[in-house]
DNA sequence: TTTTTATGTTAGAAAATCTGACAATAAAAT
DNA sequence: ATTTTATTGTCAGATTTTCTAACATAAAAA
């Protein structure tokens, strides 16, 4: 379940270590909506491995010339695509488009 | 190589929210050659998920009485160990022990 | 042309960490 | 029985890290 990869466990500083981004960016990121680190109790930022990920593909398509709204449109869609591919895998694929016949 | 489970990145009050360890015991734990945190530029400890497992397996051993001094050798003997197993593995135990035969 | 996006920078406050020291108790060694 | 070592806690002052909010600017989009 929860493996080391998804624990929210990295400040920020190390983030920008990591990952090259500017600490302002990647503060950025999260208000456009594309991250979501959690806060400790009195509001310090913290994020996972795969978080760090999510942050290397964002500057990738950033460089590329992406903007963060369809980077955000892409995620978005990936997960529903995701969430297609989990429905059919559990074979509720037919039971949904057949429902009615 | 190196997985998320060796990285250094996680700061000191993570890991003491993660093991609740004082902060004291585990700066202590360091002290007597029990773990080895890297340091960031300026000085701030770094652990790894790996070191997180370690002081909890210490605070185990403490809790049954067992001094610092012991769980060292205890962690150097496991480390010889698993060399010899490296070794036996690696087809040089008998290359080791025939040597002159 | 006006608005939005994407960053940088700065300022002041708050949070987190560091080292070193002193204290106290328990346990071990002599 | 006395002395020493081990294991924590706490405190103080300094340093580092992070936070929010604001202002600035160039490029891109509308």
């Amino acid at each position: 379940m929860s493996s080391y990869k998804d624990k929210k466990v990295i400040t920020i500083g190390i983030v920008n270590e990591l990952t090259g981004l500017s600490v302002r960016m990647i503060r950025y990121y999260e208000e456009r909506g594309l991250i979501f680190p959690e806060r400790s109790e009195r509001g310090t930022r913290k994020y996972s491995f795969a978080d760090i990920e999510l942050l290397l593909e964002i500057a990738n398509k950033r460089e590329e010339g992406v903007q963060t709204y369809e980077i955000k449109q892409d995620m978005l869609n990936e997960k529903k695509n995701s969430n297609v591919r989990d429905k059919l895998r559990r074979g509720q694929f037919n039971a949904h488009f057949n429902m009615r016949k």
